[in-house]
DNA sequence: GCCGTTTTCGGCCCGACTGTTTTCAGTCG
């Protein structure tokens, strides 16, 4: 069984959750959350920089003791501290840390006084009202442990970025319709392009007076008040989304948006720097003793630090700060940089526009050029196309591009990787195409080795180009089925083909940590939109967000390369 | 447990809000 990196963050976190609640020192504790962010975050396999003989205590926040434990990890599959740990405090007692208003202190009170052990008691003994007699607790926690439990599920869920779109654009223009109000600005992770968003930060700056926060408690969405202060609202919407509106000076603004865009461990780390030199940043500015240094926008905030404006996208504390001290921040992709889109279906197979419908749309979106991929003849449920059809297709094809301006279309196929990774269909058909698209759709449960081997054979036939949503994940629905991506990486480089990031926002798929790992192979990334319509060509929006999370550059990114350098590298791949 | 232009010890990010207090601890972001 293989140990990737998520394991061996998930073992660190696991172990830091069991410190908090034993009361061990704080920050031993932080040492072990570091660890386990900056295990995750890496852009390689720990398990293959072992096998190089790599010194793990070179990575940030692993020492020697830590990179013993990775070691032990590898080795074993688990670490004995975990264990050790397990055996005094039951695994069921770290759920209860999820609860909102209560953290490892109250959870250490219940577990000693009350000898709670997971949430069932925990719910038996509120509802008995024996925790309202605690140190430190009242009536009000007590019920708001009792509603935390009973609407669980729903506040654990985190909102895709393309269902919290509209409500952010409605918002922003809501607030900026109060009177006195001059600044609306989103930061959190909507900011940083996240496939998902726990909650929304809204930063607002208004003139003296301004009824903006009263005026916020009426926006019709909403559903309850969690807090609501002078300068800080929460409130829930009927969505169950949380937005928290902040009103800030204008010589704050920039700081605050600093602050709210986070993520936390880059703010952090940006604190410890400006710590070093004597500087005091909070998010209402960067201060020297008592006097505010910084802070209106945010540039200035970074430029204290002698750094330039790190893109929200970098702000993960993965690298970005040294990147941007050294100055090599990579110049990241843009959308108006994508010059085409190489994952495109139509009424042929399941798609709802007619192929010139598609290449007319795309043409809108000021695209140079479109391949269109249908699915191929073994997924009949999506009107695969088998060989006539596909043939019949070509000449479609063949005779719009006679007769289009303005736009090209390639001739592609969405091609059924089969369970035992040959290609649906034979190579004297996929010959004909420009380009061929490979993509699993079936057998999601092999185990990790035969479901690689599959992929990786699949890679190796002589007609292929690019791998479609590598993972096959669908975001809080469908989990990645089991492959080595970092196999699946290094065939690519080695067979010169291409890497999809899948622009649907359910998809994007690679994620962005895979997309630094390719880049840094020198593999090509393809930011399509597997349009099944019109308007999926929006999405392609989402697909360059991830990629700018992934570090990636115009450069790493096929298509913006022109249709003629295109051709060039799809020709490659074809034969 | 990590880290070092404060370097092998003594630090480790910072402030708002709430509930339970009667001046503050815990939680959250």
């Amino acid at each position: 069984m293989p140990v990737h990196n998520t394991d061996i963050a998930d073992i660190f976190e696991q172990i830091a959750d069991f410190l908090e609640i034993q009361g061990e020192n704080p920050f031993r504790i932080r040492a072990y959350r570091n660890a386990a962010h900056s295990v995750s975050g890496l852009g390689t396999e720990l398990k293959e920089m072992v096998a190089a003989g790599e010194d793990l205590t070179r990575l940030p926040g692993i020492g020697k003791e830590l990179a013993a434990k990775i070691h032990e990890i590898l080795d074993t599959g688990t670490a004995k501290a975990l264990i050790k740990l397990q055996q005094r405090i039951p695994k069921t007692v770290i759920e209860m840390l999820k609860l909102p208003n209560l953290g490892p202190k109250r959870v250490r009170i219940l577990f000693r006084e009350l000898k709670i052990k997971n949430l069932p008691q925990l719910a038996k003994a509120a509802r008995k009202g024996r925790i309202r007699a605690l140190e430190g607790f009242g009536q009000k926690t007590e019920k708001a442990i009792l509603d935390a439990i009973d609407t669980r599920a729903q506040k654990e869920k985190r909102f895709k970025i393309v269902t919290v779109k509209p409500t952010v654009d409605s918002l922003l223009d809501y607030l900026k319709k109060v009177p006195g109000v001059n600044t609306v600005a989103v930061a959190g992770s909507y900011r940083r392009c996240r496939e998902t968003v726990g909650d929304l930060d809204i930063l607002v700056t208004a003139r003296q007076k301004s009824p903006v926060m009263r005026r916020f408690l009426e926006y019709d969405a909403i559903d309850r008040i969690l807090a609501s202060g002078t300068t800080r609202t929460s409130v829930i919407l009927r969505s169950g989304l949380q937005v928290d509106v902040r009103l800030v000076q204008p010589a704050s603004f920039g700081a605050a948006l600093q602050y709210f865009t986070g993520s936390q461990d880059h703010n952090i780390a940006i604190r410890r720097l400006g710590q070093q030199r004597g500087l005091k940043i909070n998010e209402y500015g960067v201060y020297r003793f008592e006097k505010q240094v910084a802070g209106r926008t945010e540039a200035s905030v970074y430029q204290t630090l002698d750094l330039p404006l790190i893109p929200p996208e970098l702000r993960e504390n993965r690298g970005e700060i040294k990147a941007a001290a050294e100055s090599r921040l990579p110049q990241l992709i843009e959308l108006k940089d994508i010059k085409g889109d190489l994952h495109i279906h139509t009424l042929a197979s399941d798609g709802r526009n007619s192929l010139a419908e598609m290449a007319l749309a795309a043409k809108r979106q000021g695209l140079k050029y479109i391949a269109i991929t249908e699915h191929s003849d073994r997924l009949k449920v999506a009107g695969g196309l088998d060989p006539p059809r596909l043939i019949q297709q070509i000449d479609e094809i063949e005779r719009l591009n006679d007769n289009l301006k303005g736009i090209q279309i390639l001739k592609g196929l969405e091609v059924e990787i089969l369970k035992d990774g040959t290609l649906d269909l034979s190579d004297s058909e996929l010959a004909r195409l420009d380009l061929v698209v490979g993509t699993v759709h079936s057998h999601f449960n092999l185990p990790l080795e035969k479901q690689t081997e599959r992929i990786l054979r699949a890679m190796d036939q002589p007609y292929f180009s690019m791998l479609a949503h590598p993972t096959g994940r669908l975001i809080d629905e469908r989990d990645p089925y089991q492959v080595d991506l970092t196999r699946i990486i290094h065939k690519a480089r080695e067979r010169g083909c291409f890497l999809e990031l899948n622009s649907n926002p359910k998809r994007l798929d690679l994620t962005d940590i895979y997309c630094q790992m390719a880049k840094a192979e020198g593999v090509l990334i393809s930011i399509n939109s597997d349009a099944h319509s019109i308007d999926a060509y929006n999405d392609l929006v989402f697909g360059v967000g991830q990629a700018r999370r992934g570090w990636l550059e115009k450069n790493d990114v096929l298509n913006t390369r022109s249709l003629a350098q295109l051709r060039k590298l799809l020709k490659q791949t074809m034969g």
